[in-house]
RNA sequence: GGGGGCGUGGUGAAGCCAGGAGUUCACGCCGGCCUGUCAAGCCGGAGGUCGCGGGUUCAAAUCCCGUCGUCCCCGCCA
């Protein structure tokens, strides 16, 4: 194939036995038993055994001696099958090996700074560092190998669609909504920055008056947030929109797609179509715009039990609009001190307080308020409750949202598996248009290009008025959202108005974006996931890092290129830009950073 | 902005709560032995400013304060 090699090893298998082949890769493993050795060569397909036998080749006597881990190595040998009784079955390409004729180091290795195998695990920050080497082990390789299958699925599933890939541009006018901007400062005029896209939402609308029809692009997206395990300041999306569409062609297209790229990395295609709830109903049996339909623990109502119990605390929340709901948690620690740490968690989502009871041997309720239940009162709970013995409730009492957003979050501390084993998708439409704030405020739950599902239901009671808005969830992992957007210029103008954006306002910042819907714009509508949450479900990873070839740490440090860095007083200069003292401060104390 | 975990030879961990000589374990590395191993085995060896700074103490990896880094979470993420 090349002057290098003509086989890869993952190729070979018992029906290659008496070729004359050359491979070319590292030296994963060296097993030297005095005379006879072995070495494990490891190329992009996979791994497979050579053998260095001196009495059969003498001018080889010396060479495993002198190879070391990850030498890069061309060996050029006969295929055999292994003598009986040294085959190795947990191998793919353990009925051969490779009897050496000669062996090359191509190039030397130093010592690694950790192992490739699994046998310990390695700091993270070690392991960016030398990210070049961390993406060698089975792991890594594996991972890179399951995100090329996705986009490339993705590809040839739209392709074959119609779509058309279009490129937008990265360098772009900032606007203040949604995420901070990552800033670009311009050269030819000071002041002056551009923005990173947090996603290419604009321009695809724009695409569509252009009359693109159907336009897609995996298109790497920055927001200067905080860190996650499941966000970094640049990602990587399909982004998605179509003319003349809309919810129904949105999310049957979407679903085509995600099933094949599931199918690419899991084997087998998604039933469809998915699941649908709305958002109403998952955030009344969830508490979570997003839930994890692996497992149940749903939120039952308990707020007719408590209005007129003699516990005070509860009714009196009841009495003054509020709820009484709660999760059974099955079975779990009932220590005093675990339960109270259940509590400490409830106050840090946000709770004012968590009242637990435990069910114990003979039905008897343990609980701080017990005593303030009647009897028949505690039987209603735990009927409504479908409580067993041993069983943990968990009960708050709030207004209707923050008591359910907290026990949602709690379902998740005690329900949810570990890992990604199975994949339970779900649609979550019929989005809100506003998200009320704790004192009552409003604030845009998308991006204000997104219709509402009636105009008048927005001006009349904005607060419970629904979007075209559709969200896709795995296993309680957003993977992204979409929605029907806005064509019609006078709607666009109100919409703004309603969210509370002065037409100036809006002329001075969308007013490009506004001047390009006047031109006969089609209905459109679109989508975007994430294509780095996509591949670390489906590859059962803990967090997007370990899917993303070079990832930054939480500061947003890369540890390999020591990026961001400091740059020369010229370069700044050329800019117009000029530190701020306190920062040059800093700087002087701190000068090895 | 806030809460929590972690930081000990190249890697991973134990030691810290209850202060007493850089102690231990596994892997790796170097050398020797070994002709069918496959996480090879056996023998020997090297390798550490216990993240950094300060404090308490006769004595600090260990206790206290600060700081840096990293990971998880809350906030934030239209």
């Amino acid at each position: 194939m090349t002057a290098y090699r003509d086989t890869y090893v993952g190729d070979l298998d018992a029906d290659a036995a008496g070729k004359t082949v050359t491979i070319a890769g590292w030296a994963s493993r060296i097993r030297d038993q005095g005379g006879v050795a072995f070495v494990d060569v490891r190329d992009a397909s996979g791994l497979v055994q050579v053998v260095i036998a001196p009495d059969e080749v003498p001018e080889l006597a010396d060479v495993a001696r002198n190879l070391r881990r990850e030498y890069c190595v061309k060996i050029l040998g006969e295929v055999r099958a292994r003598p009986a009784g040294t085959e190795n079955l947990d191998l793919p390409t353990g009925a051969i090996e490779i009897a050496a004729k000669t062996v090359e180091v191509l190039s030397t290795s130093q010592p690694l700074p950790f192992q490739l195998d699994d046998a310990v695990e390695t700091d993270e920050l070690v392991r960016l560092q030398y990210r070049y080497l961390d993406l060698r082990r089975d792991r890594m390789a594996a991972n890179l190998k399951a995100r090329s299958r996705v986009v490339a699925a993705i590809h040839h599933n739209l392709d074959s669609a119609g779509f058309m890939e279009v490129e937008t541009p990265t360098l772009i006018k900032s606007t203040p909504e949604g995420a901070r901007d990552v800033l670009v400062p311009s050269r030819h005029r000071q002041g002056h920055f551009y923005a990173l896209p947090q996603s290419p939402q604009l321009f695809k609308q724009l695409l569509m008056v252009a009359g693109v029809d159907r336009y897609y692009q995996i298109a790497r997206c920055y927001r200067d947030e905080d860190f996650r395990a499941d966000r970094q300041i640049e990602f990587t999306q399909l982004d998605l929109e179509g003319s003349f569409w809309g919810q129904d062609e949105v999310l049957a297209t979407i679903e085509a797609v995600v099933s094949d790229a599931v199918e690419a990395v899991r084997s087998a295609p998604l039933d469809l179509p998915l699941a649908r709830m709305t958002y109403q109903d998952a955030m009344d049996r969830f508490g979570s715009d997003k839930p994890d339909l692996r497992f149940g623990m749903e939120i039952t109502e308990l707020s007719e039990v408590f209005a007129g119990s003699e516990f005070k605390a509860f009714a009196s929340v009841v009495e003054g609009g509020g709820v009484v709901r709660a999760i059974n948690i099955g079975a779990s620690e009932t220590s005093r001190s675990h339960l109270d740490g259940i509590i400490d968690r409830a106050k840090e989502l946000g709770a004012k307080g968590l009242v637990w009871m435990v069910i114990e041997e003979g039905g008897e309720v343990r609980s701080p308020i017990a005593k303030f239940l009647e009897a028949s009162e505690l039987a209603s709970i735990t009927i409504a409750m479908d409580a067993g013995i041993g069983d943990v409730l968990l009960l708050v009492a709030d207004e209707s949202r923050e008591a359910s957003e907290v026990l949602g979050q709690l379902r998740l501390d005690h329900g949810r598996p570990a890992g990604h084993e199975n994949l339970s998708f779900l649609w979550v439409t019929d989005f809100p248009v506003f998200d009320v704030t704790p004192d009552g405020g409003l604030v845009p739950a998308h991006h204000p290009f997104t219709s509402p599902r009636s105009v008048e239901e927005l001006r009349e009671s904005p607060e419970t008025a629904v979007a075209n808005a559709y969200d896709l969830v795995v296993n309680g992992v957003e993977l992204g959202s979409g929605s029907v957007r806005i064509h019609d210029p006078a709607v666009q103008q109100e919409v703004f108005d309603i969210l509370g954006i002065a037409p100036e306002e809006a002329h001075q910042r969308f007013g490009w974006f506004l001047e390009a819907l006047r031109y006969g714009t089609p209905p459109h509508a679109g989508f975007a996931f994430g294509i780095d949450r996509l591949v670390s479900v489906l590859q059962n990873e803990p967090n997007i890092r370990e899917v993303m070839p070079f990832p930054k740490t939480q500061t947003g440090l890369d540890p390999l290129t020591s990026s961001p860095s400091l740059v020369t007083a010229e370069q700044l200069a050329e800019l117009g830009i000029e530190l701020h003292p306190e920062v040059r401060e800093t700087l002087e104390a701190h000068p090895a950073e």
